[in-house]
Formats: structure tokens, C-alpha cells, sequence
RNA sequence: CGGGGAUUGGCGCAGUUGGCUAGCGCGCGCGGUUUGGGACCGCGAGGUCGAAGGUUCGAGUCCUUUAUCCCCGACCA
């Protein structure tokens, strides 16, 4: 009957409290090597709910996911001034492959504009080649100083798109889109509402003529740039040659924009949504929405009515039911609770033979009990 | 990059002015009693103390070198 908290309190010192949140919730272990991250089984559930959310939107607005490799050869990376400027800082750079030193260095991907654009120089000749709309899900790596599970690690996932249009106005709605699609997004499947405007341009990003993007408060009351986009203008297709043939025979560049949402996306879920008692998870991201817990899961009788209860809903909500017989009751109810679990369905002989289950709602703390049928 | 803290079983920690077989809690395994909000008893497994070198009869404790991680600030999805 300990009583004692494994989690210290939000309303303390919110740091402590978000890595403990990350650990408790296995959502997430610390790497080996500074600044990483390993994502658990349940944390990257939540990723792979957001990704199969956003990844239907950008199919829907006609863009292609591709591949494009993790590693940069420097030149390459050196072409746009701004841009290798921005990120020069922050980058890692391998020096030798099989054993020997590299006549060129190359750079693990801190993003892919300019591999990608390098392609694009060579798909695109005429008119009809436009637009290009290409996504890719990847990893990329920025070599920051300063890390948190999430928020800001060394090796992140995302997805970047990137776009090229004949007219600036085309590229400036493809803009647009992206950050009104984040904005969806966050505000539909995260339950974050967020601020949609313009970067200042010591904050934009390097290489872009200006950047739109997603600004959510945290509970510290500092705001987290949630994800961004970015007009490129024809920074990128000038020194990549990114040109093409008009209606009328004219050369011209075109137009370009970027667009990333990343997993820093679930730290700021945590932030937004967490209490004193770990993590609380909306409906839609989360990859368990019913848990069902007997209070004794010894009891024939009571596994059998939470398994006609699990057959009920299962098709319709992700639903588990918790087995296991070496935990106490109470234990496994924080347990859900601190992973997050936006119903977590109380079952003893009570409900059994009245045919009932007790809900407890997350996110409210409040108990309902509901009829079976 | 600046400032702090740390490194001892899986995790969290203790280990005095150097001294016996390196401890404790949690977790883990086995057995039993329990079970309506983080249960309890018994038995048990598991570490050579971040790494390298040195001082000493003797080093987790002292010295040198070194590696890594975490936290706090300025910069970034």
C-alpha cells in the first residue's frame, strides 16, 4: 500500500518531471552516444499514428514519397552560401569509409535540399516537368549542443518535402498548404492549438526567403516551434541550375519550397497534455485507446467477460486487456495511467455481474460507469 | 561553446582519516500468502567500482592522464 510518487510533479522542476514522464512511459531510453535517442515500442507507436495521419495528407495533395541517400558529398552541400553557412555549425562529416581517408568528405544529411535538388536539376527541362512534388520520411542528424528526449536530439526522424513550381505564386500556395496542413494536424490529432505566422529573419531558415511556421505554448511559457515551411524563391535553383523552358521558349528557375514536421512533435505532446501523473494521450495518436484491467486476473469468470468486452470493441478501438497476475490491481492502473491511456476500464465482479464496466477517463481523472451492451 | 554535476549489479544510490569476503533500495528469478488505486513473507541470482597509468604491504577511497553522460545558459525541427 506504498503511496509513494515515482514521478515528480509537473508543477516543479518541468524538466525532471518531462524526463521522468519519457522513462516512465517508455516512450523513450537514452542512446549511447550524446545527444540520442532510442524510441521505444510505445513511443514510436505514437510516431507511426502521426506519420500515417500527416502521410495521407500529403498523398492527397498529389506528392510522391522517394528516397534520396543519407550521405552528402561536401560540394554538394557548399553550393547555396546561406544555406552550408546555417549549417555548417551543426554538422557531422564523415572523413573515411573502408578503412582509408576520403578524398571528399561527406555529410550525414542535417536535411536534403540540396541532394535532392541536385535531381531535380536533371528532371526538370521543360514546363511539362512541373510541378515537382516529392516527400520523403528519413532521419536526418544535426550535431546540436544542447539535447532533450524529442525536443531536440541529434538524430531526428521526419519528414521533409520539397517542391518545385514554374511561378512564385504556385511555390507560395504550396507554402501555405504545408503549414495550414501542420496546423490541421496539430490541432485535430495533437489537440495543440498553435500560432501560424512568419519566422523574423535572424530565425529563418538558411536558405529560405522566408519561413512560416507553428508555434505552440509549453507549459515552461516558452513557445515550441512546432514545424515549419519555407518559400526557398530560387535560392537553391540558381546555383543548382534548376531550370526549365516556358510556354514561350524562355529559361527560366524555378520556384521552390521545403516543408518538415519531425518527432520533436511528441515532446511538445508531453509538454502540452502531461500531469502528476505521467502522460495523457489524445484519443487519436494514442496506439491504446481501451485498456481493459480485471481486478483479479485469476478469476475465470471476470477474464472471461473482459474477453467478450475486449471482442466487442476490438475491429473498432485499439483495446488490450492487462493479464498480468504478478502486479497488483492498483500498481496497473497508474501504470496506464502514466503511459497515458485515454480510457482505462476497471473490472471486478461488481461490473461483471451487472453487467457494466467502470471507465476512467484519463484525461478528467473522473470515473463513469457504462452499460455493456 | 561556457558553467556545474556525475560515472560503483538492470535502475537509483551509500561506501568515514586508504584496511577484512564492496553494501542498501527498487527491479529480476523461484515458492507461498494476497488482490476494488503503486501488497507481503521466505529463498536466490547478479557488480571488481568508466578507462589507462602511478603511489602503497594494501586503492572504490590518494595522484596523473583520459573517455563519456546528464543538467543549466547562448544557437537550432
Amino acid at each position: 500500500m506504498s503511496s509513494k510518487k515515482l514521478l515528480p510533479p509537473k508543477t516543479g522542476d518541468l524538466s525532471d518531471w518531462y524526463t521522468s514522464v519519457i522513462a516512465l512511459a517508455d516512450l523513450a531510453d537514452y542512446g549511447p552516444a550524446k545527444g540520442t535517442m532510442i524510441i521505444r515500442p510505445y513511443g514510436y507507436a505514437i510516431w507511426e499514428r502521426v506519420v500515417s495521419e500527416l502521410d495521407a495528407e500529403i498523398k492527397l495533395k498529389g506528392v510522391d514519397n522517394a528516397y534520396f541517400p543519407l550521405f552528402i558529398p561536401m560540394s554538394l552541400l557548399q553550393k547555396e552560401a546561406d544555406h552550408v553557412e546555417g549549417f555548417a555549425p551543426e554538422l557531422a562529416v564523415v572523413t573515411h569509409g573502408g578503412g582509408e581517408e576520403l578524398e571528399e568528405k561527406l555529410v550525414v544529411r542535417p536535411t536534403s535540399e540540396t541532394i535532392m535538388y541536385q535531381s531535380y536539376s536533371k528532371w526538370v527541362q521543360s514546363w511539362r516537368d512541373l510541378p515537382i512534388l516529392i516527400n520523403q520520411w528519413n532521419n536526418v542528424v544535426r550535431w546540436e549542443k544542447r539535447t532533450m528526449p524529442f525536443l531536440r536530439t541529434s538524430e531526428f526522424l521526419w519528414q521533409e518535402g520539397h517542391t518545385a513550381h514554374a511561378t512564385h505564386s504556385e511555390a507560395e500556395e504550396m507554402q501555405m498548404w504545408g503549414i495550414k496542413t501542420y496546423a490541421k494536424i496539430y490541432r485535430d490529432f495533437f489537440a495543440m492549438d498553435g500560432y501560424e505566422g512568419y519566422k523574423s529573419k535572424s530565425e529563418r531558415f538558411a536558405g529560405a526567403d522566408n519561413t512560416l511556421t507553428y508555434e505552440s505554448l509549453m507549459p515552461s511559457g516558452k513557445a515550441l516551434q512546432a514545424c515549419t515551411s519555407h518559400d526557398l524563391g530560387q535560392n537553391f535553383s540558381r546555383p543548382f541550375d534548376i531550370s526549365f523552358q516556358d510556354k514561350e521558349g524562355v529559361m527560366q528557375n524555378v520556384w521552390q519550397t521545403s516543408w518538415g514536421f519531425s518527432t520533436r512533435s511528441i515532446g511538445g505532446l508531453v509538454l502540452a497534455h502531461g500531469d502528476d501523473n505521467g502522460l495523457r494521450l489524445p484519443p487519436k495518436l494514442a496506439p491504446i485507446q481501451v485498456i481493459i484491467v480485471p481486478v483479479k486476473p485469476q478469476d475465470s469468470g471476470l477474464v472471461e467477460y473482459c474477453k467478450k468486452l475486449y471482442d466487442a470493441l476490438n475491429g473498432q478501438v485499439r483495446v488490450k486487456i492487462d493479464m498480468r497476475d504478478d502486479e497488483s490491481f492498483g500498481y496497473r492502473l497508474n501504470k496506464w495511467e502514466v503511459k497515458g491511456v485515454p480510457l482505462i476500464f476497471k473490472i471486478g465482479n461488481k461490473e461483471a455481474e451487472a453487467g457494466q464496466v467502470t471507465a476512467k477517463r484519463r484525461f478528467d481523472g473522473i470515473d463513469v460507469a457504462i452499460d455493456a451492451s
